[in-house]
DNA sequence: GTCTATAGAAGGATAGAC
DNA sequence: GTCTATCCTTCTATAGAC
């Protein structure tokens, strides 16, 4: 059930409201009296939740980047046909992004500050299970295709590039649209990207 | 002629010791007191040089964006036929990156923090200029595999994202072929990745 | 041009009343 | 649990001597 805000209780408007601010302006950046102001409290009573900010950061973090981490790999862990998971995958892919189209350069730049932020998710998530089911399911097409193992990872990583990249660089793709006399707004780019990223990957693969 | 550290002339000194702090801690957690002690001086001769920490901020950020910007559109504006310019490209900017790793998150999350850092870049590089070398040296190669003007600036986002990406997310990934046993380290990666991004986007357009 | 010393502001964290 | 008041540290920036 969804509740009303001014029915939430105290921990999880601080909590919502420290995920806007890190996710906005970035850990070093991140005022507690900001966050106190959104959540309509005090610094102290931040401080009597979460004792400090790097606590709060984490509780933030950790969240976030599970569920970064889940909706990328969720549906190469399905047993769809991998042509079909392509396009499945940019389509909600891409959707998810439209809601949350900060989520990924507040990911990549928290880790790329502090590394060891990564750590965290895996002892949340059974990584080697993960790997073995993503093999089970993809292995046979993957062969059928002509990507050998040493490839998978190349590949993996090429098709979330597509999607990822152009969020985490989207204020400069926008000035670029602009420049070139686009009618196309980043949203509708994005939009088109869904068909055009999953074309371009199953073009590519079946013409090796 | 390449000046020794202790020739450098101090303006020259706290320039290089700015650009190593920021694009190493970013802006937010980039403090004055390291770069003074970086550099061989102390803070207040950084205010005489440069006024405020803004400003040098800057200074160090146009010089990379432009770098950065230069070296991406670069291949572009040559004639070679459009298949020799796309493994040229990875090669060449997959090697840049291998000497500036961290330069790709630096631009992506100063920009995504504050986008009004980008106008700058408009003032000091004639766009309009690049997008017509760019038309003439890449056009009839694209009518003649199918692309559409539609479809350009997808292709060009898709073509950078396969090399800024990983280094962006250079951190995940190396924590991924570690947690995958693969005997590949980062720079190994990046190095078949520069035949590889060749040969899939290659692949791709041409079975349109 | 370069240094020491310090002003002045801001931010994280805590004490203590209610 | 929640608030006000305040401590203490850190950081940018400047004043002023040499």
């Amino acid at each position: 059930m969804v509740k009303d805000e001014s029915e939430k209780q105290t921990e999880e408007k601080i909590f919502d409201a420290a995920l806007a601010v890190f996710e906005e302006k970035g850990f070093d950046a991140a005022r507690m009296q900001e966050i106190a102001d959104r959540a309509g409290i005090n610094k102290a009573l931040l401080h009597y939740y979460f004792r400090t900010k790097d606590h709060l950061f984490e509780a933030v973090f950790d969240k976030r980047l599970v569920l970064m981490f889940t909706k990328i790999i969720g549906v190469f862990m399905t047993d769809m046909p991998f042509e079909e998971k392509i396009r499945v995958y940019y389509r909600e892919h891409i959707s998810f992004f439209e809601q949350n189209p900060h989520l990924p350069i507040f990911i990549l730049n928290e880790i790329a500050r502090r590394p060891e932020r990564l750590k965290k998710l895996f002892e949340r998530i059974d990584y080697a299970q993960v790997r073995d089911v993503i093999m089970k399911q993809n292995g046979k097409e993957m062969a059928e295709y002509n990507i050998g193992p040493e490839d998978w990872s190349q590949l993996m990583i090429t098709i979330i590039s597509l999607t990822v990249f152009p969020y985490a660089a989207q204020e400069i793709i926008k000035v670029l649209l602009a420049q070139l006399g686009d009618k196309t707004d980043f949203n509708s780019f994005m939009n088109n990207r869904k068909s055009f990223a999953a074309d371009f990957v199953i073009n590519s693969i079946k013409n090796r």
